[in-house]
DNA sequence: CACAGTAGGTAAATCGTATTACCTACTGTC
DNA sequence: GACAGTAGGTAATACGATTTACCTACTGTG
């Protein structure tokens, strides 16, 4: 079916019997006038060939490639940030364009020096928020829409009766950035809802040191009643110190997660967490990276899944 | 700095006062004879002007890119995936190359389109051993040293007594084929260590149905003393399945997981899993896929992290 | 002095595509 | 019958790098 060296426009064009100027028009759908017959004779020859455009030479000519960046500083795609991926991921599919990926720690020049080098169509930096540091601007960007729901678990939490609210943060630094921007927006959300202070309890991986920050931290903060984590990961550490500690959720501390993994259905108690629609947020993502107008079908809205934690 | 439209090595040439040929040669380190002012020179010039050559053009030219495909066929990265994933990544940063992951669901053919419309230097296809369905073939793929341990888990577990093995395999058709080959590489130990056979209990992401297969498998395999599952997350569902039924882990079923991932030791009881090297594995995918010789460091073996569930 | 060899460098072709600027019929209109 | 307009198409160039083939001193050697 395809030899080895794979067929060029040249090939197509002299297979139909024409140009390669017509063949690339013809491709392209583009403007020069194309008789139906030499169109179709064209298309044939290109199938039949199983000609595929060579991605290199359209990007040095147009200037961009059909590739789209996305730096996730090394950030776990297991949780909402796969989903987000996914709808990233299809809706540029539907498009011919294809994600690349970064999955290592860039500074902004090696990210841009990068995005160079394969003429990247356009970049989504989930870096950036931690680099940009005035989330006062509204640019509505895809990280944004990740994490604005955060008002939906505080309205419900404070439906309960909570009032003394508590976020819980990882110590890694791969995540620094994105939990800083979803801490900020927590903080802005029980700011508005009139609710005092809410401080954060700094949570490692392991699970020794959980339990003795969540002590310290309990002793520090009496009167908080409930924690916002922030992801279904931590909010786990969170219930696995607490069960250590001797303490009940929801009764002794409510906790309420964040992206709604399939762990948390599993745990004991199972967690209340909240789901955030991520994979159209991806899609979304994917229509502006290109510069096309927002999508007719918008994301659902943030929803508590509730169980059993808070 | 760097002004909008970056710069070329003809814009270098022209700022060192040489030609673009010599350009290339410094900055190639190529053989052509350049005395050793002009090299340095030609750096300074590049280095003012924030060179970074175009990888389109050079693609173009050499006919492969600096982009390695890797398929991981919607599988979530958040296991030893995700290890996999980082030390490819980084091996292959350390080369110069990128990594383009590839999370959707492709045809072999759409995934060869795609390699060469970015001119690909190398595919990863984890995707590939479903397709090619001869495991007999040694090609020591970095999906054979992925999954090969798998005799580890089965020499512990008879260590401790047991005899009669089963495997938990998930019903996602993202993981069957990375699941199936792992489930075969543990039927062969299973069979290489002299035991009967090894059947298979089918889990669902959903705790309901889970807690009815295994219900069900229970009473149909009554003998079965262990269960090796395809991992973490899938041992998880096995223990909280078990939770429900009132069944005690490692009493009346040991259960063995495969990641190590981070849940596994907040659970209650606490996860036994097997500990791969994946990111070492990753490395040397890396260094497979770019055609260089094979890492000095070798990867761990497998290592079993007992806790309490077997 | 003639001649080979080398150090230092450059012009030009090439990779595969998109696009601009042409070019040649042919048709219709006055 | 002159002239415009259009349908159908092509030649040539540019994108930015690599690489081959060449070219010009200059140096040593017999």
């Amino acid at each position: 079916m395809s030899r080895s060296p794979r067929a060029t426009a040249k090939d197509v064009a002299r297979a139909s019997g024409v140009s390669q100027t017509t063949v690339s028009f013809v491709l392209n759908g583009a403007a020069g006038h194309v008789s139906e017959e030499t169109r179709e004779r064209v298309r044939q020859a290109a199938h039949e060939l199983g000609y595929v455009p060579n991605g290199s030479a359209q990007a040095l000519r147009k200037g961009a490639s059909r590739i789209v960046l996305l730096n996730i500083e090394g950030a776990p795609t297991g949780s909402s940030l796969g989903s987000y991926i996914k709808g990233l991921d299809a809706e540029l599919a539907v498009h011919q364009h294809v994600l690349l990926v970064l999955h290592g720690h860039l500074s902004s020049q090696a990210l841009s020096d990068v995005a160079q080098a394969v003429s990247a169509r356009a970049v989504i930096d989930l870096g950036d928020a931690g680099r940009a540091d005035d989330l006062g601007t509204d640019t509505e960007t895809s990280l944004d829409a990740f994490s604005a729901q955060a008002d939906v678990p505080v309205r419900y939490l404070v439906d309960r009766g909570h009032r003394h609210l508590a976020t819980a943060m990882p110590d890694t630094p791969e995540l620094r950035t994105l939990a800083g921007l979803r801490g900020r927006l927590i903080r802005r959300a029980t700011h508005a809802a009139g609710l005092p202070d809410c401080p954060t309890l700094v949570l490692p991986g392991s699970l020794d040191t959980a339990e003795e920050r969540l002590r310290a931290f309990r002793t520090e903060h009496p009167d908080v009643t409930a924690v916002l984590a922030y992801n279904d990961d931590l909010a786990l550490v969170t219930l696995a110190a607490m069960r250590r500690l001797g303490l009940r959720a929801p009764d002794d501390l409510a906790v309420i997660g964040f992206d709604d993994t399939p762990h948390g259905a599993l745990f004991s108690p199972a967690l209340t967490t909240v789901h955030i629609d991520a994979e159209a947020i991806g899609r979304s993502a994917a229509r502006g990276a290109l510069g096309l107008p927002a999508a007719d079908t918008a994301s659902e809205p943030a929803q508590v899944i509730v169980r059993e934690s808070a």
